[in-house]
DNA sequence: TGAAAAAATGTAACCGATTACAGTAATTTT
DNA sequence: AAAATTACTGTAATCGGTTACATTTTTTCA
């Protein structure tokens, strides 16, 4: 059985006696063509199982209907939510989409954006690695007018869009909490203070320190990649800390699980020895003991908005010009692990 | 700022004097080209920031170096971890990813992949929907010779590849291990039947209740979406029955922490009263207290090992028609949620 | 030195669609 | 019935590469 031939307008117009340029208007239901010329078009077109060649399409009208997406992992369950929500809007609206991921490498997502920009896709949605530093490798959309929009993980200063919550103001009424149930030693686990999610709350913590006259430690801060191993090794550096701390805002429920069966191994006992506060709502949050007090924060939303927004641009309802940042709502989600009042 | 223009080889071949021709054999390194004339054209070219257009190569060459990955689900630990697989080895290997999920419906698995036959993937990636009940939307592809590889969730009867686990050895040692531990009233929640991996679990679970003259009673096989509320629902399920089961073996650990949470908020003992076994290795299952028994099960390593197979098949380095089925090792992990006899 | 061989380059058809513009047929208006 | 409109269809250029084949240039060697 050999390779069938590729069914192509030439054919149909071949068999109809008819221009390639009727078949072609008639396959993208131009009204000008003839209902009846159409209908045999369409029959002829469905029984030779035609399927139009995108490349000679977007040869000819410069569009791939196609998003890029770049990540910092695809295996965690935030940012799979977010790709879940993208995808829903994007396969609803027709658009494909090319996804890789940066491994938390600034090289890899500039090989990844390069790789994007060849594929020459109509808009491109990232979030962005710990390590990228400069955001040159985005230049090159600007120039061509391809939008980009940042989610989560973004950078202030510059010309995209950006769907991001309020880091700062989460972190903040998260720290509040564990003041008001009593804490006054509070370590922050977080992950690289280039990223904007990160620094974000850690002025939201230290905010919330300041106005309760909390002195901020700088041994209180610790800084590592957010995994539950990375956990692990906080609770190691807390159980050395002398006196112990008494709460401890981490910027991942995943770090934050990892951290808190350390110390529960080690005897503490959370909440009321420590408690605890994490960030995104992860579905762990409800199975580890105590159940883990948690800011919510939508990332299938997060992707469909981002989506969206792009799609938007693309089709051109918003101006290419209008940077905007969005910003969802987050809410704190109280749990036992906090909770030290109620006793 | 007007949109900048596109550079392309015609406009390198006026700049340099030469023909089209001698310029597309430059840029993909043809050795037939004078080695001076490739420099300056390589020169010339990153100097005015020339990028091949996919489009024009892609029409003429007939390939896309793209990859269809359709996925029941974006969102779960299993599926991401999968993909992240896929792209590291696709990414290395110079192919793109056009991903798209069928929220476990077969309507979508269909839409999904016709648009990836019309995107004129190179190969698709699949793992099947639940109620995914005929293969024929894949018969476009074998008809253009274009690979598809089933992996996880696979249809043994046919003619694609398959990358799995021995899902039926790996449900018989996980229940054999239970009924060791001195179980011998076994629920099995699970998804549907129609699909190899669940169907294989439930014959492996049979198997080993055969061979230890313990009965399979129907009441004892329940089965639903696997979701962590599939979880909560099988609980009230179990706890309406009389005898009470001793020992509940999960087709995912998702579910099976949905469950236990719910029996232990109800009184129920783990594993002393009820044992529990799951399937995936989540790190989920090392949270929950008490820590699940499961089956280790390589979803990076399945993600790679089908897209390595895939792109030997594009390169030619498999034969196309040798139909295969890769089997991964897969073990069971025993922690505390099944272990009754050390007391 | 000159013919043959090897190396380098050029010409032009092709991939499969879109669309501006031109042309013809059918209908309406005067 | 002729002119003007309207409705439909066709011609051909275009998008940006690839590559078979032809041609020119350079090198080799008797």
């Amino acid at each position: 059985m050999s390779k069938e031939k590729e069914v192509t307008i030439y054919d149909i117009a071949d068999k109809l006696n008819i221009s390639i340029a009727t078949v072609s208007r008639a396959l993208k239901d131009d009204p000008v063509v003839n209902k009846k010329t159409k209908k045999k078009i369409f029959e002829l077109a469905e029984e030779l199982g035609y399927r139009s060649n995108h490349f000679a399409r977007n040869l000819r009208i410069q569009r791939t209907d196609t998003i890029g997406v770049i990540v910092p992992r695809l295996n965690s369950y935030f940012m799979s939510t977010v790709i879940a929500g993208i995808e829903n809007v994007a396969n609803s609206e027709g658009y494909n989409l090319i996804i890789s991921q940066s491994s938390e490498s600034a090289e890899k997502e500039k090989m990844s954006a390069k790789t994007m920009f060849n594929s020459r896709v109509d808009g491109l949605l990232i979030s962005l690695s710990y390590d990228t530093n400069d955001l040159s490798h985005f230049e090159q959309f600007s120039k061509r007018k391809i939008p980009v929009i940042f989610f989560d993980r973004c950078e202030e200063n510059h010309s995209f869009s950006n769907v991001l919550i309020d880091n700062k103001n989460a972190a903040y009424e998260a720290t509040k909490h564990m003041i008001e149930q009593g804490c006054k030693k509070i370590v922050h686990i977080t992950a690289s203070l280039k990223r904007n999610v990160y620094v974000d709350r850690f002025n939201g913590y230290r905010r919330a320190l300041a106005e309760n006259n909390i002195d901020f430690k700088d041994e209180y801060l610790i800084i590592g990649n957010l995994s539950l191993e990375a956990g692990t090794e906080a609770a190691d550096a807390i159980l050395k800390m002398d006196p112990l701390p008494d709460g401890v805002l981490v910027a991942n429920d995943n770090c934050a699980i990892g951290c808190m069966l350390s110390l529960k191994q080690a005897g503490i006992r959370i909440p009321e020895d420590i408690a605890f506060v994490g960030f995104n709502n992860d579905p762990v949050s409800k199975v580890i003991e105590p159940n883990l007090t948690t800011i919510n924060y939508p990332g299938y939303e997060m992707g469909e908005v981002a989506a969206r927004n792009l799609i938007n641009h693309l089709n051109g309802t918003h101006s290419i010009h209008s940077t905007n940042t969005i910003v969802l709502r987050s809410e704190l989600i109280i749990r036992a692990s906090s909770q030290r009042l109620s006793k």
